[in-house]
DNA sequence: GCACATAGTGAAGTACATACGCGAAATGGC
DNA sequence: GCCATTTCGCGTATGTACTTCACTATGTGC
């Protein structure tokens, strides 16, 4: 159960490396993979109050990881872009990602590999169902 | 690599429910665990400051989970201690966690289960070298 | 056109964590 | 015994993450 804690600080040492906390790392990353998104989209996929991501954002503006574009047809809505330093950062933790899996499962047999994967699997479901049943 | 998201959201719907935060929580465990514990000793444990341990045993003070009580020998350092409360909460919350643990490992197999924790246990050791590697 | 929902922000408050500095008490050398 | 140094806990100040409530500006249904 403490493999958890320790995934958890190693991460949070790659995010301090770039200058980012958790938090505006986890942004960064939604924006990475779905391109320019609405602050609203990103208060639903990371799970906090929208008031908080224009804190967040505000932060990742000051540092010039993202910019806020105007939304094509909605006027209200403000979208938020990568500016060439946040993507050169998203891919970089892109890879450091595959690099860091690479380390720890690398020398693994292929079948052993595939039960622990299962097992996880298997776990992960009985989670899902657990967080379904008491939804806060 | 998701699963670490979900293991931590259900931890801290656990510590909700008791009208404890996560911080907090560790701490409140860790006396648990060690008995009346020096603040200075608790954050090496938590791996903190220990400014921020003054602040996390204030708030458990206000709520009623521990007390500070005086070191026999060492006039300057104070015993963070479980009130009956607080003792309550923490035998709560390992009960919690045998069922948890039971319900996400209950109908594995003997081998089955075996060769997950061998995996994972690989994969720790690799962890905790990562770790040593880089000290921060 | 008006009621109503939606997107983002201001204000205020809580919790966690840090750094710096302080006073009180322990400790070690002499 | 006395002074220098270290250690323990706390005050102050700062920063980040997060929340709720109230508000403006904009889109939408009918």
């Amino acid at each position: 159960m403490e493999l958890n804690i320790l995934l958890n600080e190693d991460a949070e040492r790659g995010m301090a490396q770039s200058g980012l906390t958790t938090s505006r790392a986890g942004l960064l990353w939604e924006v990475f993979h779905h391109g320019p998104t609405t602050q609203r989209a990103l208060s639903e996929a990371l799970k906090v109050t929208s008031r908080n991501i224009t804190g967040l954002v505000d932060g990742l503006v000051a540092t010039g990881f993202v910019t806020r574009e105007a939304h094509p047809t909605d006027r209200r809505a403000t979208l938020v872009t990568l500016t060439e330093h946040g993507k050169a950062i998203g891919l970089t933790m892109f890879q450091q990602q595959q690099e860091f899996a690479a380390t720890l499962f690398g020398d693994f047999a292929e079948g052993e590999l595939d039960t622990l994967v299962a097992g996880l699997d298997k776990i992960l479901t009985r989670l899902r169902g657990l967080a379904q049943a008491q939804p806060d």
